[in-house]
DNA sequence: AAGTTCTACAACCGCCCAATA
DNA sequence: GTATTGGGCGGTTGTAGAACT
C-alpha cells in the first residue's frame, strides 16, 4: 500500500521562496516554535507550502546563525576528513561544523570540494603508484591516468575516488595530523586511542573491532557512539593499525597511512578470478579494503554503504542540531575542542 | 551582442524509521 | 502486532547567473 502524501501536491506552491513567505515562516517560528508539527504549520500561517518544504527552508536558510558560503580551509579539511571516514553522512559532518547545514556542505562538496581535491588527488595517486617498487608497468601507466591502469580499472569510479581521497588525505591533510581536528596536540591522543581500541575489543587490539548492536536513531547513546566514531575519524580497523604502528614505535609521516606501500603494492597485483581484485587473504589490506565491497558485482549496489559498516550503522541518523553541545572528554579530562557537536542533550562522553 | 555551456545552490523527491494510534 | 504518520536524511533536479565562444 502506498503512502499517503504529506500534503495536497496540487495546491502547494513549489520553487523559490518569496521574501514574504520567508518573513511569515520566520516570524511564526521565532514566536511560536514549530509546534512539533511541520505538516500543520503552513496552514496555520497561511502558506501554500508543503510542511516539509517549510522545514527545509527553516533549517537550511532561515534558522539563526547559519553561515552560507565562504568555507574556510579548516572547514575544507574537516569535511574532507570526515567524508573519507564516514562517507556522505552530511548531517553528521554538518554537526561538526557549527553554522553549516548538511545541504550546504553537500552542495559545497559536490560542486567544488570534490573537484578541487580529486583534481589534485589523481596526480597524487599516480605519484604514489609510480613510486612503488617492482612495478614498472604501474610506473609506466602512471602517466596515463587511472582509467588506463589495468589494475585500477577493475575498481568502480567511486572506489577509485575513495582510494584517491584516502591517499590524498594521508599526504596532505590527514585527519590524524589535522591540527584543526586535534587542537593543542601535535597528534591525536594516541595512547588513549589505543586504550579505546583495547576496551572495544576486550583488551586486545584487533583488526575486527567489536560491533555494537545497531543503535536506534532516537537513542541518545547511539548519537554519542556515532559521535565517538566520527571523532576518532578513522574506521576502527584503521585505528587499530595506527595504534599497533604506534606500539611499534614507528610513527612517522608515512605511518599515518592506512596501509603501507607494500600492501598497496600487493593489492594492486592481486586480482581475483572475476576480474576484481582481492587483497591477500587475512592481511590488513583485506580488512582495509572492505570499503571496496562496492566494486562491481552482484549486490554491489547494496554494498555501497558497507565500507566500514562494522563500525558505523549506515542506517542510523543523527540530529544536526547544534543548539546544545556534546563534547568528548579524554581520560585525561581534556576536551576535544572544536568538535563539540550538538545533540539533544548536553552529553559529555567519556572515552575509556 | 547573442547563444551556449558551466557553476553554484536552493529546493524537491523518495526513502527510511521511530513514534504513535 | 500492525498500520499510519511525520521527521529526517541523502540524492537529484531545476534554475539563475557567470563565464565562455
Amino acid at each position: 500500500m502506498g503512502r499517503a502524501p504529506c500534503c495536497d501536491k496540487a495546491n502547494v506552491k513549489k520553487g523559490p521562496w518569496a521574501p514574504e513567505e520567508d518573513v511569515k515562516l520566520k516570524d511564526y517560528i521565532q514566536k511560536n516554535g514549530t509546534g512539533g508539527n511541520w505538516i500543520a504549520l503552513p496552514q496555520k500561517i497561511g502558506l501554500k507550502r508543503c510542511g516539509k518544504s517549510c522545514r527545509l527552508r527553516w533549517l537550511n536558510y532561515l534558522r539563526p546563525n547559519i553561515k552560507h558560503g565562504g568555507f574556510t580551509e579548516d572547514e575544507d579539511k574537516i569535511i574532507c576528513s570526515l567524508y573519507i571516514s564516514i562517507g556522505s553522512r552530511w548531517s553528521v559532518i554538518a554537526a561538526q561544523l557549527p553554522g553549516r547545514t548538511d545541504n550546504d556542505i553537500k552542495n559545497y562538496w559536490n560542486t567544488r570540494l570534490k573537484k578541487k581535491l580529486l583534481g589534485k588527488r589523481k596526480q597524487t595517486l599516480m605519484d604514489r603508484l609510480s613510486s612503488l617498487p617492482h612495478h614498472h608497468d604501474l610506473q609506466k601507466d602512471a602517466n596515463e591516468g587511472v582509467e588506463d591502469n589495468p589494475y585500477l580499472q577493475n575498481l568502480s569510479n567511486s572506489a577509485i575516488e575513495r582510494l584517491q581521497l584516502h591517499m590524498q588525505l594521508q599526504s596532505s591533510f590527514s585527519f590524524y595530523n589535522n591540527p584543526v581536528v586535534w587542537p593543542n596536540r601535535s597528534s591525536p591522543p594516541q595512547e588513549n586511542m589505543t586504550q579505546n581500541m583495547q576496551s572495544m575489543n576486550g583488551g586486545q587490539i584487533s583488526m575486527f573491532p567489536q560491533v555494537s548492536p545497531s543503535p536506534q536513531r532516537s537513542n541518545n547513546n547511539m548519537k554519542v557512539q556515532e559521535f565517538e566514531d566520527v571523532n576518532i575519524g578513522f574506521p576502527p580497523s584503521m585505528m587499530a593499525q595506527k595504534t599497533s604502528s604506534i606500539q611499534e614505535q614507528d610513527v612517522n609521516a608515512q605511518m599515518i597511512s592506512t596501509f603501507t606501500q607494500a600492501e598497496l603494492d600487493e593489492l594492486l597485483i592481486n586480482t581475483n578470478k572475476n576480474g576484481g581484485f582481492l587483497p591477500p587473504s587475512g592481511s590488513q589490506m583485506a580488512v582495509e579494503f572492505d570499503c571496496f565491497k562496492e566494486m562491481e558485482g552482484p549486490g554491489s549496489k547494496d554494498d555501497q554503504l558497507l565500507w566500514w559498516s562494522n563500525d558505523f550503522d549506515t542506517n542510523s541518523r543523527s540530529s544536526s542540531s547544534w543548539d546544545d553541545s556534546t563534547s568528548l572528554v579524554y581520560p585525561s579530562g581534556e576536551m576535544c575542542q572544536g568538535l563539540a557537536v550538538g545533540y539533544n542533550n548536553n552529553n559529555v562522553h567519556q572515552l575509556h
